[in-house]
DNA sequence: GCTTTTTCTTGATTTGAGTCAACGAATTTT
DNA sequence: AAAATTCGTTGACTCAAATCAAGAAAAAGC
């Protein structure tokens, strides 16, 4: 739980009482390997933080898995599109390993949002936060070809191919397995 | 002026007090077709509501211009991560046709955050939906084929080829004008 | 109006990634 | 440890979009 507080405050500089209220809404949930925290077609109700474990954010194309995001520890795991707009989510999320997380689900923090300023600014910030790597991510697709968006990710995450399957990472960058074994080919 | 705060009570219900002192901040500025809003390299200090007109918002790659968004009347243009992480620009904004604008600037933002709680909420909302509009988008890519993005497009943007010239469209779907011309002629 | 420039279309060719298929390598299961 | 399943590599082939190039059409300028 104190992770959750050091990673918030990083972001804001929460009143004790601000604190205090916000983790009594958080609900720690432990899931073993392979368990969903949403399925598609559910509204997605929460932000979860994780404390220990992965996650990978996927949709079904063609009954085939499109992974869209990974989350690790001490990121906001969420379908946040289905939790704002309160639509279906058209995404599953599961553990790709054994996970803790804290939901706050959405009821609790609109209710947080109206009452105390600095979590209202929170929300802003983890708005701001959150459209700053969808932004960075669309701009990979916009600017730079499969090669250069597998170059970069490696980059700036050497041990991703030791904590996610080759598949997920072609998958992430929207190509097909084949194709990043022939990058990685080429590049050795 | 009154549609900028048309366009915000859409998002939250403002005080007097709030709305007199945030239209205190409006810069107008008045732009002829083809003028530079923002510039490659410059750190964006503002977010500007379009009264009238119409903008481009794109990027070099190798001399060539790729449209990255357009924004016409009653949107809000910015380079919204260069304004977040106040990193330098890599885009252009420019006008397609004579222009007016309100323009909020980043300083006075922040203070108006600060003070007015229903201002603070008014970034949020703003931060979630510029999220939605680029997850959005994301989507269209990982989801999509360039004629599926055009179809689409064009369905919810039926006379955006009367606005913009096609290769800009082109552009913007991530694909050469030859193919959109091409896409048109099978769809014929 | 005509001229010039910009935008759009069409064809021929190339190319990078997808698809299909087969086969090793590595994990997991029992 | 052996068997089974999952994962990664490689090759042959296909295909959709990019590229190159030439004109046609439309818009802007005079």
């Amino acid at each position: 739980m104190n992770e959750v507080r050091e990673t918030l405050s990083k972001l804001v500089r929460l009143e004790e009482e601000e604190w205090l209220v916000l983790a009594s809404c958080l609900h720690e949930e432990s899931l073993p390997k392979k368990s969903p925290l949403l399925k598609e077609g559910e509204i997605c109700t929460f932000i979860a933080f994780v404390s220990t474990g992965a996650f990978r954010y996927y949709f079904l194309k063609d009954g085939i898995e499109k992974v869209t995001s990974f989350f690790f520890s001490k990121d906001f795991v969420s379908d946040y599109s289905s939790f704002l707009s309160e639509k279906p989510s058209m995404h599953y999320i599961e553990s790709i390993s054994t996970s803790v997380v804290y939901k706050l689900y959405k009821k609790d923090l609109m209710l947080l949002y109206d009452k105390y300023k600095n979590i209202e600014k929170l929300g802003r910030l983890i708005a701001e936060n959150l459209f700053l790597s969808v932004d960075k991510r669309l701009n990979a697709f916009l600017y730079l070809s499969p090669e250069e968006r597998y170059k970069e990710l490696m980059n700036r995450n050497p041990n991703l191919s030791q904590q996610v399957p080759q598949y997920m990472i072609a998958s992430y960058l929207g190509v097909e397995p084949e194709t990043i074994s022939r990058i990685r080919k080429r590049n050795s």
